[in-house]
DNA sequence: TGTACATCAGTGAACGCGCGTTCACTGATGTAC
DNA sequence: TGTACATCAGTGAACGCGCGTTCACTGATGTAC
């Protein structure tokens, strides 16, 4: 498995340890560089305690003095990507006064959202049962993103541009497991013949939005 | 991590050697047993050449009188699997000649196998890129599958169910994504509050179907 | 202003573990004469 | 029918590795007097 090597030898900048009252700023560098591993790598099993230390350019043992054990400090990061996440989906979804416009805007923030931080994706949606459920931060921004969607719908079917006779819940459930399944397939299996990404993912958004449509065109 | 624990102690059966020219027998035994433990321990890590060794009663070196190395053993398991995979789905379809409801069974078919083989499916359809794709038996088989699927579209459009103004293969995509999105969460994310899932199941294929139905109800 | 001291960020060495894999071997089984 | 021998399924012990984590420590920084 030929992961790209991070050289400990060449650790990131000569770190100055942190004056007094200070230690906490390693704690951010710490999540930060944990962060980029992830990404450098793609591969959740290279970014070890040691590789983390070494890329901050300080003992392992350091890490102990922020995080309790591993799985917290990746559930931290964990966290962070599920903030980052949600902001992107409201940010896309407000660009726009339609809320059936707004639904898809916030369908293809969530595939791009996936498809360039695959790994961050991998962790917060592709997990093994109950990995991230245990981590009630993160379950709750998550929640929370769900819940930013089911009010669009919400509002598309006031607006009268989705049926009314569909469970906001269940619509929400069926745009999630929509755009989630067009992303962590284009994540696993990339060498599918996919054709144009940015047209597949207009495309099957679109045909989803018209299983929902009043007025299906 | 309170995995289950499969004591060393107390191998399958006290495995009696195989006779000259039956070693191929062994064979069976670890492909097996590795299936096996994937699906107790529920965990892909768990599944170590120790652990299988001490599952079929032999020692681990003797793995490799069959297998050169531990991801070929997988991939042999893997590629058992979506032979399974699509012989279950090509039968569902055939238990109806209606296009349509063939499409509707094949999709429940395709849950259901997820739901009742979580890790199988999450090695097939959820590992890291290229892990699959890495191996051509696999890769055919599941290639394969999705070809029964374009078949079925294909043939219901010809029927004058589905619109015929959408590519077979998009529309297959489609389909795909879609059932392994819902299939992907409900193993990722079994907490969530997904309702009864059958039901789900089934008003989701549902809804699916009507973004390409000709005639939508 | 000078010094003894407590604090605290970070270190260095080591722990035990389970892993995939290798290697020299054993001993039962079948075969040739 | 008996025996020497080649074959081959499987073993036992060990390898080197990287992992998460612990522990006793060091040494710079700020504070009290």
């Amino acid at each position: 498995m030929n992961a790209p090597s991070f050289h400990p030898s060449t650790p990131g900048a000569a770190r100055t340890r942190a004056r007094r009252g200070e230690g906490e700023l390693l704690r951010d560098e710490i999540l930060s560089a944990a962060e980029r591993l992830l990404i450098e790598t793609g591969d959740e099993d290279a970014v070890s305690i040691r590789a983390i230390a070494d890329a901050v350019g300080v003992t392992s043992p350091s890490i102990y003095l922020h995080f309790p054990d591993k799985e917290t400090l990746l559930f931290a990061v964990c966290e962070r990507q599920f903030a980052i996440f949600r902001d992107a989906l409201d940010t896309a979804a407000g660009t726009t006064d339609d809320p059936v416009e707004a639904l898809e805007r916030r369908a293809e923030a969530y595939v791009s959202f996936g498809l360039e931080h695959p790994e961050a994706y991998r962790i917060m949606f592709m997990a093994r049962a109950g990995l991230v459920e245990k981590h009630a931060e993160a379950v709750k921004t998550g929640a929370g993103a769900f819940a930013d969607l089911v009010e669009d719908v919400e509002r598309a079917i006031e607006a009268g541009a989705l049926r009314d006779d569909i469970d906001p819940h269940r619509a929400g459930i069926f745009l999630w497991t929509g755009v989630h399944g067009i992303t962590s397939l284009l994540i696993s299996a990339p060498h599918f013949p996919w054709g144009d990404r940015d047209e597949l993912v207009r495309e099957l958004c679109a045909l989803k939005m018209r299983a929902l449509r009043r007025d299906p065109g």
